[in-house]
DNA sequence: GACATGACGTAAT
DNA sequence: TATTACGCCATGT
């Protein structure tokens, strides 16, 4: 069975959300939410994100990040080893964190036309 | 159906 | 800018 396809829609729309953000840029969960036509659902965006751990799929789940101000972003990952390998793979395709442990989204925020 | 939980967001302090 | 308080809502029990 495909373990993506079997998720509950709602969670099936934020996967396509997030699938649209390019490399080397990132979202907030409250974003993507609101792309899916879900404004006020953006912690539900984290459980079908987390859902996906060891799973196969083509979700870059990785480019999703909590709001840690106006104008920045960060890991909200519980488990340490996840928020680790979420960074690596976000510096790996060129997104840089700063001192603070946080995403500028002037700079790497990902915005969609429509 | 009630209740707790949580990879969230915003406003108030 | 940092911390706290609270609203939100799909899931799981």
């Amino acid at each position: 069975m495909n373990p993506v396809r079997d998720y509950p829609e709602v969670w099936l729309s934020f996967y396509r959300i997030v699938r649209r953000i390019p490399r080397g840029r990132v979202a907030t969960y409250g974003q993507v939410a609101l792309l899916a036509g879900k404004p006020r659902s953006g912690r539900h965006v984290g459980y079908a994100l987390r859902a996906l751990r060891g799973t196969k799929h083509r979700v870059p789940w990785q480019r999703v990040l909590g709001r840690r101000g106006a104008r920045h972003g960060g890991i909200s990952i519980l488990d340490p080893m996840g928020a680790a390998a979420q960074r690596a793979l976000l510096e790996r395709e060129g997104v840089l964190f700063d001192a603070k442990e946080r995403v500028s989204l002037e700079e790497y925020g990902w915005r969609p036309r429509r």
